[in-house]
DNA sequence: TGTTTCTGTGTACTTTTGACACAAATGCTA
DNA sequence: TAGCATTTGTGTCAAAAGTACACAGAAACA
């Protein structure tokens, strides 16, 4: 194998000797945040097992040699989760050599956005604590990277807020604007002029009313939408 | 090997039949840009061995076991250009199934800003061409899927160049006020006004006078550079 | 039924964006 | 070298978007 072939890459055809690749595993970490309680949160999991025991974790999984990263997500979605066909987005890779302690593993993040009430959490097997936690009260004995991963998952879920109405599964299928500004909110984490924030989401056209009020606060609130087709 | 080891996934220590990893390569792609003769250009590459002969291909290599993705651009991007320490940014994975006709290749891509009158073209063993396209006339016939890293790199020049002032390498290290503009022009694929351009570059308070007018043009523009310490 | 708490709404001000034209500087050429 | 052609460099005004701000009405709760 000389160097050129290395460099120009693309053309593994030509490689005879030995495969351009190496002992490594690919895997995938989901951020997941959830909204509960009027508050912004992310989904961790502890190990009962193997290194790390006393940290958080990412839900992750190895991705096989017969699916690729979205049926690989998704498969790890469901499997903890019970969520299907959620909306997710690829965040970003993770290369370090010594980001794992045991092996070379590379690591592809994505986000989710799912509204937890909807799904029960189970333990698993290896899993000895799964749980919600604030956005700002993760903890800090996290494994590996996935510090960094949380903190890039979430300036990523900011930046999309900013153009996009993607709160997609975080609140119920109706909803009153002092929930949906509380989310946008506790995402942004900062506080937001009701009068304003109305304006701005009215503007964009993406909500209808139902005609219903949400019982049960005061005021009585005007539930909404998302409207069909938009 | 259990499910529920798999799904879990990061405790890798906990496996002891079989690795989680299967035969498959790593490979860097990098969309190169460069400012030719007032047009944005695309690096592109035609090989004179393996498939895809009459394709053209963005430079790309192949990541090894002791290096990590950083290293691995900088590595490819040398290697083809003769540049060192270029301002690049990770754009997004690839991993498909079907998008290697030989074997499963996982690729990360990024993008380069270069200024390639700073660097000559070599043309390297099993590249049997190396040329600059214009972005709006990269050739129809493209290997692999490098159309779609294409286009998602130029995306993300894009909505780079919204906020930053990210036009790092491509411009000479004095420029006028017009080559600056023609240059976002040509990124954006827009026009634009050029006294609101200068106002709003202005305003970023990143360029300073040098002082000295550009030769051999009518109206003698000022030429500016980038201000040291931002 | 009174009190408390939350909802829902409009206006004035500021900032940002976008459209638009002409005199001065230089290159070019006859 | 004089005149012409081209390119630079600059300001104002209108529209749009963003921001600050207060109070009456609805429903819960006691």
């Amino acid at each position: 194998m000389n160097n050129k072939n290395k460099i120009t890459g693309n053309n593994l055809q030509d490689f005879q000797v030995k495969p351009d690749s190496f002992e490594c595993s690919i895997t995938v970490d989901i951020a997941v945040f959830g909204y509960v309680g009027n508050r912004l949160k992310l989904l961790l999991t502890k190990r009962s097992a193997g290194g790390f025991q006393d940290h958080w974790l990412l839900p992750g999984g190895v991705m096989e040699a017969d699916e690729n990263l979205k049926d690989c997500a998704n498969k790890v979605l469901y499997a903890l989760t019970g969520v299907r066909d959620i909306h997710f987005e690829q965040v970003r890779v993770y290369a370090s050599l010594d980001r794992h302690p045991v092996k070379r593993v590379i690591t592809v993040s994505f986000y989710a956005l799912v509204r937890p009430e909807n799904h029960s959490l189970a333990l698993r097997e290896n899993v000895e604590r799964i749980d919600w936690f604030d956005i700002d009260g993760i903890p800090e004995k996290l494994g590996f990277d996935h510090g960094q991963i949380i903190r890039d998952a979430h300036q990523f879920l900011k930046n999309n807020l900013k153009d996009k109405l993607i709160v997609g599964e975080l609140l119920p299928e109706t909803f009153t604007m002092t929930e949906l500004q509380t989310l946008y909110e506790d995402i942004l984490g900062v506080k937001l002029d009701k009068r304003n924030f109305r304006k701005r989401i009215f503007q964009m056209e993406l909500l209808e009313k139902t005609g219903r009020v949400k019982a049960g606060v005061k005021g009585g609130p005007m539930l909404y939408r998302y409207t069909k087709n938009p």
